[in-house]
DNA sequence: CGGCTTTGACCCGCGC
DNA sequence: GCGCGGGTCAAAGCCG
C-alpha cells in the first residue's frame, strides 16, 4: 500500500475518471463503496430527522393559527370594534400580510399599501422600536383598551414629504412580539440598509446555508426568523429541499 | 442648538 | 346628542 490519500469526486464530473485511469485496487473500491453507504444512510437518517422537526414545526403553526382565529372570533363578539378587528386579523395568518385596502369606515383618510409585521424581540428589550432601515419619529403614543401595551405612532423622518406612518404595539398574547402596522408606501430611497434587523433571505441561494449557519452563530432572534424561512421554504420551494440536501451532504464529508 | 421623545389636550368618527 | 376611544397635535423636556 503506497500513498492512501485519495480523491473523490462523488462521480459529479465523470470526465476526470478517462483523464486519470490509474487502476484502483478492488479493495480500496469496496471500501470506499462501503464507507459512502453509511454516509448515504446518515444522510438519509439527518434528512428524516430534519423533514420530522419540520412537520412537528408545522404542526405547531398550524396549532398556533386555529389558537389566534378562535380568539380573533371570540374578541369580535365580546368588545373589539370592526375596525381594530380587522387591524388585528392581519397578523394572525402571517408574520408578514399586505393589505391593499384601508378600513371603508375611514373615507376621510386615503389610506393605501397597509401592511402588518410582527417581529419577536427578546423578553428583556421592552422598547417599541422595530429597526427596517428606514428612519422614524416618534409623534404621539396612546394605551388602547384591549392592550395594556402602549402603542406607539411613528412618521417617516422625511415626512412631510414622505406620508408613510407607522404604529408599533406588542402583542397581548406574547409581549415579546412587536406588532407593527405600517400606513403608505416611502416615495424615498432606504437610508440604511445596514439597520435591517429581519434580514431577507433568498432560499434559492447556493450558499444561502452558509450564511444561515453564521446567523446562528451571531444572532438568535434571526436564528428564529431563518427557520421560520426554512419551514416556509421547504413547502413552498421545491428546490430548497435539494439545496438542503447538498448543504448536508457538505457538512458530512 | 437642533432633533427627537414624552405626554396631556384636543379632534373626530362611531355606536348607542 | 353624548360618551368612548383611537389618532394627532404641540409644548416642554431631554440629549448629543
Amino acid at each position: 500500500m503506497g500513498n492512501k490519500s485519495f480523491f473523490i469526486d462523488l462521480n459529479t464530473n465523470p470526465l476526470l475518471h478517462n483523464i486519470n485511469r490509474s487502476p484502483i485496487p478492488r479493495e480500496t473500491l469496496d471500501e470506499e463503496l462501503s464507507r459512502m453507504r453509511k454516509e448515504s444512510k446518515k444522510l438519509a437518517t439527518t434528512l428524516t430527522s430534519l423533514s420530522e422537526k419540520y412537520n412537528s414545526l408545522q404542526t405547531h403553526i398550524l396549532e398556533l393559527q386555529q389558537k389566534y382565529s378562535i380568539h380573533e372570533e371570540d374578541n369580535s363578539k365580546l368588545i373589539l370594534s370592526r375596525k381594530r378587528k380587522a387591524e388585528e386579523e392581519y397578523c394572525v395568518n402571517n408574520s408578514y400580510i399586505n393589505i391593499e385596502e384601508a378600513s371603508p369606515k375611514r373615507p376621510r383618510e386615503i389610506t393605501t399599501n397597509i401592511s402588518t409585521v410582527c417581529v419577536k424581540t427578546s423578553p428583556s428589550d421592552q422598547t417599541s422600536v422595530v429597526k427596517d432601515g428606514y428612519n422614524w419619529r416618534k409623534y404621539g403614543q396612546k394605551v388602547t383598551r384591549d392592550n395594556p401595551s402602549p402603542r406607539a405612532y411613528f412618521k417617516c423622518s422625511f415626512a412631510p414629504t414622505c406620508p408613510v406612518k407607522k404604529k408599533v404595539q406588542r402583542s397581548v398574547k406574547d409581549t415579546s412580539i412587536l406588532v407593527a402596522t405600517y400606513e403608505g408606501e416611502h416615495n424615498h430611497p432606504q437610508p440604511s440598509q445596514a439597520e435591517i434587523t429581519v434580514p431577507s433571505v433568498n432560499t434559492t441561494d447556493p450558499t444561502f446555508l452558509n450564511k444561515f449557519m453564521e446567523d446562528i452563530n451571531t444572532n438568535s432572534l434571526q436564528q428564529q426568523y431563518l427557520v421560520e424561512q426554512m419551514a416556509s421554504s421547504l413547502s413552498k420551494n421545491p428546490s430548497f429541499a435539494a439545496t438542503v440536501a447538498t448543504a448536508i451532504s457538505g457538512l458530512l464529508f
